[in-house]
DNA sequence: GATGAATGAGGCTTCATTCAT
DNA sequence: AATGAATGAAGCCTCATTCAT
C-alpha cells in the first residue's frame, strides 16, 4: 500500500528514486549476504547496489535494518510459493516440496542465526514474523498430509519443524538437507503407524 | 601420545609452563568460542587465559590451529564419553543419549561451521578426524539398535546422522535439539516397520 | 595533466578537500621520509599531514604508492629546475649546480635504496622514470661542458654518474658531497686533457 | 692478547664455550646484515648461530653492541689485508685494489648509514674507529701514488675519500662502484697534471 | 651460563559510521 | 537526496626484551 496512493496531494516526489535505490539495496544486499553472510561490509553491498555507502545509511541506519528487510522480504516470497508447490502433489510430497524450497531460503542466511542469537533487540521481531507467515502455510500442509492418513500432526509444532529443517539446510549440502527432511518425515508417519 | 612417555629420554624441560599455557589456552578459547564465536578477538582469548597475546601466537601461530586444537580436543573428549554413556541404557536410548551428549560438543561451536565453508586448507582434515573418531562410535550404537530390533541402521550413513545431529544442535535450544533428534530417530524406526 | 584540464566535463566535484589532503599528505610523506626514512610509522605521516590514518590508505592503499608518488614528485620538480640553474653559468658551473640540487633531492629518500632493492615490483618503474627525467637533463649538460672542451662526455653514462652522485650525497654532509663530487667531474675533466 | 695469559689463577674456566658462542653469534651477525641490515630480527642471528637469544643479550646487550662488534671486526680484516693486496701492484692500482676490497666491507652494512646517523651515542665511536684504521693505510696508499706522480695526495682527506667510496658502494653494483671509483682517482689525477 | 617461553608495546590495516559537498 | 571522503576505533601480528627454569 504505497504512500502516494493519494495523488492529490503534491507529497513527496523523486519517490521513483528513492524506491529504486531501496529495491537494489535490497537484491545487492540479498545477493551478498548469501555469499559472504550478513556481516559482509556495507561498502560491498552499497558498491552492488550502485549506490554510495551514504545511501545505504540513509534508507537503513542500522545493519539490522537491512537484515530485517531482506529476510521479511524473502519470508513473503518464499510463503507466496506455497500454492503454486502444493497444486497437483500428493499431500506428503507436498510438504516434502514446500520444506526444501524453504530450506533454500535459509540456505542464504549465512550468519542470520548468530545475529538472532546475538541478543540485539532489533532481531526480536523476526521469529514471529517468521511464525506468523510460515506458521499457517506448515500448519495447512501438516493436517492435508494428517488427514491422508500419513503423518499425525499434533506430534509436532509446525515452528519446531520449521527450525529443525531451518538449521538442517544450514549444511549447505542440498542433498544431505533432503534425506534428512525425509527422514524427519518419516518420524511423522512412525508416530501415524502406531 | 606425549614425548615423555618414556621418561628415559632427557627430553626438553620447562616444559611445564608452556604446557600449562597451552592447557589455559585451550580451555580458554573453548569458553571464548562458545560465547563469542570461533572469531572471538584473539586478546579475549588471551586475557582469559592470563597470558599475553605472544604466548598464544607462539603456540598457535595461525586462528585455525587454535581452533582445530580446540575442535580436536573436545572430539577426543565427546568420543570417550561414549562407553559411559550407553553402559545400562537400552541401545535406542543409549544411542539417544550419545547423540544429545554430541549436541552439547556443537553448541559450544559458534562459527565452526561457516570456518569449514570457507575453503581455507587448515580446516580441510577437521570433517575427517570428526569421522574417524565419531564414525565408530555411532556405527556401534546404530548396530546395537538395529540388533535390537528398534532400527533399520543401513537406511541412514553415520555421518549423516552426525551431520543433522549437529547442525539441529545449533539452534541452541537443547528442548527443541532433544525433541529433533527423537523425530529423526522415529524416522530410522519407521523404516524398521515395513 | 589533470581530468580538470577540460572544463566542460562535469567531472567529480568534491575534489577540492580530496586534493588538498593528497598534496599535504605528499608534502608530510616528504619531510617525515627525510627524517625517519620510508619506513617511518603511518600514524607520523597521516598526523603530520593533519588527516586519519584512514584517509592515507584511502589515497595511498600500499605504503609503495605513497614512496613513488612522492618520489616521483620530486623528481619532477627537481629537473623542473634544471633550465633556471643553467642559465647564466658557465657550462661546467651548470653542470655542478644542478647535480648539487639533484644531491638535495637525494638526501631526503632515507631508506629508498633499501627499498629499491627490496625487489618489491611496485619500484620496478622507479629507476625508469628516474632515467627517463634526469637523463635527458644531465645529457644536456654533459653536452654542453664537452662543447665547452671542458670534459669528454662520452667518458661516463649520465645513469651512472647520476648513481654516483646519488650514493655519495647519501653521507647527508653536503659539504662533503660538494668535494666529491667535485672530485667526479675533476676526473671527467682529467680525460679530456689527453 | 687472551684474558688467559697468566695460567696460575683458576681464573674464569669454561672461557671456551663462551668464546665459540660469541664468535658464532659474531659470524652469524655478520651474515645476517649482510643479507636483511642491520635491523634484522634479533631472533634471525640467533637461530643462525645456533644459540638461544638469551645467549645473545648476554653478550650483547644492545643491538649497538653486536653492531659495532661486527663492524671493528670487519674493519680490522679488511685493513689487515692491505699490505696483501699492495705489494706487488703499481702504487695507483694498489690503491684502486685496496679501496675495492674496502667496497666489499662496506657493501654487507645495509642499514648501518642509517644507524650512524642516528644520534645513538653508542656509534659515536666508529668513525674514529673507522678513521685510526684505515686513515693510515689510506695515507700510505695515498703517499706512494703521489710518490709516483700520479696524483697529489694533499688535493684529498683520506676520511673524504673512504666516505666516498663507501657511500659509492652502496649502490651494490660492484662494476659500477669499480668504474665510479676510476672516476674518483682520475679526479685525482687530473689536479697532479696542473 | 644457556635456553627459549612469555610479555606487551607498537605498527599495520580494515571498515562502520559520520558528514561536507 | 546522494555521494563518497574522512575518521578513528579495534583487531591483527611481530618482535625486542625480560626472566623462570
Amino acid at each position: 500500500m504505497p504512500d502516494s496512493a493519494h495523488s492529490e496531494a503534491p507529497a513527496r516526489r523523486v519517490r521513483a528514486d528513492a524506491q529504486r535505490n531501496v529495491d537494489q539495496l535490497l537484491e545487492a544486499a540479498k545477493a551478498v549476504f548469501a555469499v559472504s553472510g550478513v556481516d559482509a561490509p556495507v561498502r560491498e553491498i552499497a558498491a552492488q547496489a550502485g549506490v554510495g555507502v551514504g545511501t545505504l545509511y540513509r534508507h537503513f541506519p542500522q545493519r539490522s535494518d537491512l537484515i530485517t528487510a531482506v529476510f521479511k522480504n524473502e519470508v513473503d516470497a518464499t510463503a507466496a510459493e506455497a500454492a503454486g508447490l502444493v497444486s497437483g502433489r500428493e499431500p506428503l510430497e507436498a510438504l516434502v516440496a514446500w520444506l526444501m524450497r524453504f530450506t533454500g531460503f535459509i540456505a542464504t542466511k549465512q550468519g542470520l542465526a548468530a545475529a538472532l542469537h546475538s541478543g540485539d533487540a532489533a532481531y526480536e521481531s523476526l521469529p514471529g514474523y517468521f511464525e506468523s507467515r510460515f506458521g499457517p502455510v506448515l500448519t495447512s500442509l501438516l493436517e492435508g498430509a494428517e488427514q491422508a492418513g500419513e503423518i499425525r500432526a499434533g506430534d509436532v509444532e509446525p515452528i519446531d519443524l520449521l527450525r529443525a529443517v531451518a538449521n538442517l539446510s544450514l549444511s549447505g549440502d542440498e542433498d544431505h538437507t533432503r534425506r534428512m527432511v525425509r527422514l524427519i518425515i518419516d518420524g511423522l508417519r512412525f508416530s501415524a503407524e502406531r
